[in-house]
RNA sequence: UCCGGUGUGGUCGAGUCGGAAAGACGCGCGACUGUUAAUCGUGAGCCGCAGGUUCGAGUCCUGCCGCCGGAG
């Protein structure tokens, strides 16, 4: 593959290049309808149009793809993760070799993540949790390996991150109220210790609030952690198995809850349903492995649903992925060819479905946001629900 | 023509003293939501054909057919 190289990636210090954003203008909401609104949050390296959608680039790179082909997807952001860089290659290393804009070739904005999803998704390798962090066995070596948020803090301080998220303790959704709770106390409890830790340059510092779809539970982490004067906040521990319309209940009423002054930000959504309902909420940024995990496995996303390319339907499917798109695969390849390659194992289907994929969250979410500003919101979410609900193709 | 071997889902291939047909790949279908994921789940076999022995046959017997090898 050849790709155009990002020069201006090339010999800076993203430390160096980053530029401290006073912080009355970090972040400003320029339009609203109801909840939702459209504003700009100012990084170090760059700005972010809201509500975004940012792609999750784990191990320091959005999977499959060059960081220019992000980037010109229309992405603005990208996620980064402190569990895995820290294992490997090791934020250390990463810092050395001038932090992790520099070494992925990303030049824009990334936030990220503080592992305590990866630790508590992986519940099978916890060993133990108490208020002062959580030990288990890292999925690389083995090792017992321990966290806090002291930790969580120091190693996205050598990412250089220009978001760095607290370290927080993330329930599974069917847990009962006294596991709830005590999620809820001792995220609280790093929360505190992880705000005072020191930051990269720049580096902004979001909290996370837990607490389920329990309202009193929400209500009092939201309180808690926006109490204490993060840059932005975070809707932590939904959309991980519980009901639909509960959740989605649930982030209308905490999204209200949260400063309207400061980014708002859901952990882990990304169907079209979702990304309109969280936004109508009044979110201005969420991430989500789903465009690219479904583009891995196959599946292309659109506006009247998913396909899954394998299937032998789309076997003499000479239309593209979705008419009308413009991303590198729809405005070049058939269903046809790109189930073929698919089926085939041919990388090269899994790169068009990646792109595809970000390109229509992305399109989607563009969307809503000049909706937004046209006050059009409610239309354009109802249409984009009935396309859904009743596909064209 | 004779001798020997062999025939199990689309393909390769395990089936021990006859007792509910492994596995892999492929194919069909489906999942996937702060990535341990180019992953995971799931479906489909008249055991070459016809008889026979047996309570019971992919396994034993007979015949036929197809393939492979050798002899002539």
């Amino acid at each position: 593959m050849s790709a155009p190289v990002d020069e201006s990636a090339q010999g800076r210090h993203p430390h160096l290049a980053s530029g401290r954003v006073p912080s009355d203008r970090v972040f400003e909401v320029t339009a609203r309808e109801g909840e939702a609104r459209v504003g700009v949050l100012r990084t170090a390296h760059g700005e972010i149009e809201t509500p975004a959608f940012m792609p999750v680039g784990t191990k320091g790179t959005v999977k499959l793809l060059h960081p220019d082909e992000v980037r010109s997807l229309g992405a603005q952001v990208v996620l980064g993760n402190t569990y895995h860089l820290h294992f490997r290659p090791g934020d250390a290393l990463i810092a050395e070799l001038g932090g992790l804009h520099r070494f992925m070739g990303w030049s824009g904005p990334i936030l990220t993540d503080s592992g305590g999803f990866q630790v508590f998704s992986l519940r099978d390798t916890i060993a133990r949790v108490d208020d002062d962090g959580v030990t288990f066995r890292n999925v690389y070596d083995g090792a017992a390996t321990r966290f806090t948020p002291e930790l969580a803090a120091g190693i996205q301080r050598n990412l250089g991150s220009d978001i760095a998220m607290c370290l927080d303790q993330v329930p599974a959704a069917d847990v009962g109220r006294r596991e709830l709770e005590e999620a809820v106390r001792r995220t609280t409890l790093w929360a505190e210790r992880q705000a005072t830790e020191p930051r990269a340059d720049g580096q902004l510092r979001f909290g996370i609030n837990q607490g389920g779809v329990d309202p009193e539970l929400r209500r009092r982490s939201i309180e808690e952690i926006a109490g204490l004067g993060f840059d932005g906040n975070a809707i932590g521990g939904l959309a991980i198995g519980e009901d639909r319309d509960v959740m989605f209940e649930t982030t209308d009423w905490a999204a209200a809850l949260l400063p309207a002054d400061r980014p708002r930000y859901f952990m882990g959504i990304g169907d079209a349903e979702g990304i309109l309902e969280v936004i109508e909420a009044g979110i201005d940024l969420f991430d989500c492995v789903l465009p690219t995990r479904t583009a891995r496995t196959g599946s292309a996303l659109t506006a009247g649903g998913r396909l899954n390319l394998r299937a032998a339907a789309f076997a003499r499917d000479e239309r593209p992925l979705e008419e009308g798109c413009d991303c590198p695969a729809c405005s070049r390849f058939s269903r046809a060819y790109i189930r073929h390659l698919v089926n085939q194992n041919e990388l090269l289907g899994l790169r068009l479905l990646s792109l595809h994929n970000l390109r229509f969250v992305i399109a989607l979410t563009r969307g809503a946001r000049e909706a937004i500003e046209h006050g059009a919101f409610a239309a354009y979410k109802r249409e984009r629900l009935e396309r859904l609900r009743w596909p064209a193709s």
